[in-house]
DNA sequence: TTGCGTGCAAAGGTTTTGCATGGCA
DNA sequence: TGCCATGCAAAACCTTTGCACGCAA
């Protein structure tokens, strides 16, 4: 566990630390590359992508799929035990993405392992709905 | 609602009728794709996206992503009604969907909604994991 | 020295777009 | 007739892979 390959280089280092700097976000690779660009350091998308899978193997990052044509995104994990409680809500309307950590969902996903055979990997599940923000417009808009 | 477009055409019919014969079931716009063409019926990749883009936007047809990888999954919603009062849980293995429909779940809406400010929308909502059978199989394989 | 890590470029696969043609109303 | 729909091909997009070189241990 937590090995990500045998050798420490600069530029996981760097990686690392961008990633946790930016700790509870959600990273894809391409905002990665990108501000690691801005700040002068140049890494090959093909080394963000190999170092990328390494740490999600590891379980040190979530790696969440929410539409097919939008690129994945990543999100470092800094207390692993904690995180088991984590769900992700994402609004139709605005599209925000809100991290959810609440005690009933983690009995959501024991009561489907234990009553429905169905171990949920949080990792792919995404909930979608309406949020607050949202349902609060349409009121005053009179929807 | 229920528009999907202007104009009947032969493509769009065909096209519906697959679904429609397939609710329940996942479907990619690639297999979609590959059953027509076996059964004779040649329609543009182009095509077959437009038309579904369509009918997700109608609602008739509700669209899954998995993996950033994967191609997207589309399903057919026959009873708008009936699918809002249950959840569907799908093996990431098998490929595999469940329709589960269960108190607590419904408890995890009230509850999200309550303290969390998030109204579910269940006919969007998809989550992931791994089935009961798929677990064994795995846990046979000594993994 | 050994062999993992890196970078580049090319390949891979899904989905979208441009444009001319075809077909519904 | 007017406009939408279709098909083809090309483009766009994210991600992976091959290969030679570089670098950590």
């Amino acid at each position: 566990m937590k090995s990500s390959g045998s050798y420490k280089t600069k530029q996981k280092e760097q990686i690392m630390q961008y990633l946790i700097e930016h700790s509870g976000e959600h990273i894809t690779a391409q905002e990665l590359s990108h501000h690691l660009e801005t700040d002068g350091i140049h890494i090959g998308t093909a080394t963000i992508y190999r170092f990328l899978d390494q740490l999600v193997t590891d379980g040190t990052l979530r790696k969440y799929t929410i539409d097919s044509r939008t690129c994945a995104c990543y999100e470092y994990l800094p207390h692993q035990h904690e995180c088991s409680k984590h769900f992700h809500l994402k609004c139709t309307e605005c599209g925000k993405l809100y991290h959810v950590t609440c005690e009933h969902l983690a009995g959501l996903e024991e009561h489907i392992l234990e009553h429905h055979g169905f171990q949920i990997d949080q990792s792919k599940t995404v909930l979608y709905g309406i949020c607050a923000l949202c349902r609060d417009a349409d009121k005053e808009d009179g929807i």
